[in-house]
DNA sequence: ACCTGAACACCGTTCAAGT
DNA sequence: ACCTGAACACCGTTCAAGT
């Protein structure tokens, strides 16, 4: 009838393990493929590893930089295709990237904000620059052309995975889907004639395109020559 | 000495006014104008308007709703150019979009999960729209188009604006800036290579050139011929 | 140096109950 | 129909204190 007194820091985990870099990183991997990135807090991390939130901070600087992290392992599963030109493979590099983040839209969110500086996004860098090469695409265009087309990627995941994800979002696509037809042939003529276009096509036919759209954009606009200075 | 009993409902506010839709939102605009979206919270917004937070949600859906409407209001404030050609005006426009929403980077963020459907909004696509008409741009290009251009100009707001905001944003770019020099000539040749240009030109040279991207890229871009049934 | 308990300062949303 | 108090179920981050 005494009660329990041993020490209840081991739950089932039969030895809690050292913390480290990597093993938050692989928990966190673990958590958002069970239950997706939104639950992956530093709270229910610090859960998971058993210990307390203030103890991850010593290897995480803070919410972004881990979801940085695990962006950046996630890419570590694109495979650059290697059949066709370069701009096939541009298209099918771009696409792969997109669908993987379209399984982690809250991921793409984040990833907007906050970009991952791993190895495997240096990787990504890497074979855009040398496909817009092989393209014949000049240094600079080629430069900013990289920014360009991982932005568009990254946003069309963010914004379009999110669609019918969580009734909010549903609500909030079918009120503009409402607005648009309901524009008034007077005073909003070119929507009111183009309501249906505005809205048509498949997401994958509006990736291909845009995608498309951005790598011909790149190609067509040449970049300013006397740029000295970094960003900002 | 006995204590007050008076009832403390109203603080400094003559006379609490009725809720209303109308005066959450100017509420919001208030409070977003004077520190910034993220304050723009249901509760900081319920105690502005002497009221509990579950009072907000028989006139706002959600937070996302809210953030919507705020930027609808927020888009008013455009005037569309008049001067130029299609083309310079399709920038002038865009790019004031752009500086709107640079001034309020978490509202670009919402803006891309969460769109607007008010009037304002709709009055851009209109605007647009008959821009890209003048170009000469065939319709399902331009109705697709239009979608291109404010993600792009959306997105950019949304990325760009945060650097620096807060000391956690700057790490981060800090982290690409340090991993993109630090790329090794062996294995990154092209990242060695245009280190410098992948970090080169202004936020405004950037933005100038990427819009230009968008609207060559849509120009030269047909879009698919056989297209029926609404997206997803 | 690493780890922790506890606290600080918040969130969005729902629900039963009132008017 | 509109409004509310109170609760539910959470957050990120910091800091003083321990080992």
């Amino acid at each position: 009838m005494t009660p329990h007194t041993e020490p209840r820091s081991r739950r089932e985990r039969p030895a809690k393990p050292a913390l480290s870099r990597a093993g938050i990183l692989a928990a966190a991997m673990e958590i958002m493929r069970a239950e997706g990135l939104p639950k992956v807090t530093m709270r229910r991390l610090a859960q998971e590893l058993d210990t307390g939130p203030a103890s991850l901070y010593v290897y995480v600087a803070n919410t972004a930089e881990l979801h940085a992290a695990i962006l950046d392992e996630l890419l570590g599963t694109l495979a650059a295709p290697a059949e066709g030109g370069w701009h096939e493979r541009l298209e099918a590099l771009l696409t792969e990237y997109t669908t993987v983040l379209f399984a982690h839209p809250a991921l793409a969110r984040s990833a907007l904000v906050a970009r991952p500086s791993g190895p495997h996004y240096l990787g990504l860098i890497e074979t855009l620059l040398t496909l817009l090469a092989q393209g014949g695409v000049p240094d600079r265009q080629a430069a900013w052309g990289v920014d360009v087309l991982l932005q568009y990627a990254t946003a069309t995941a963010a914004e379009h995975a999110t669609r019918g994800e969580t009734a909010d979002t549903r609500d909030e696509w079918d009120a503009l889907t409402r607005a648009l037809h309901g524009a008034e042939e007077r005073t909003h003529p070119r929507t009111a004639a183009l309501a249906a276009e505005l809205l048509s096509g498949t997401p994958q036919q509006r990736l291909s395109w845009g995608l498309r759209v951005q790598i011909a954009g790149v190609l067509h606009t040449p970049a300013p020559q006397s740029t000295e200075g970094a960003t900002s």
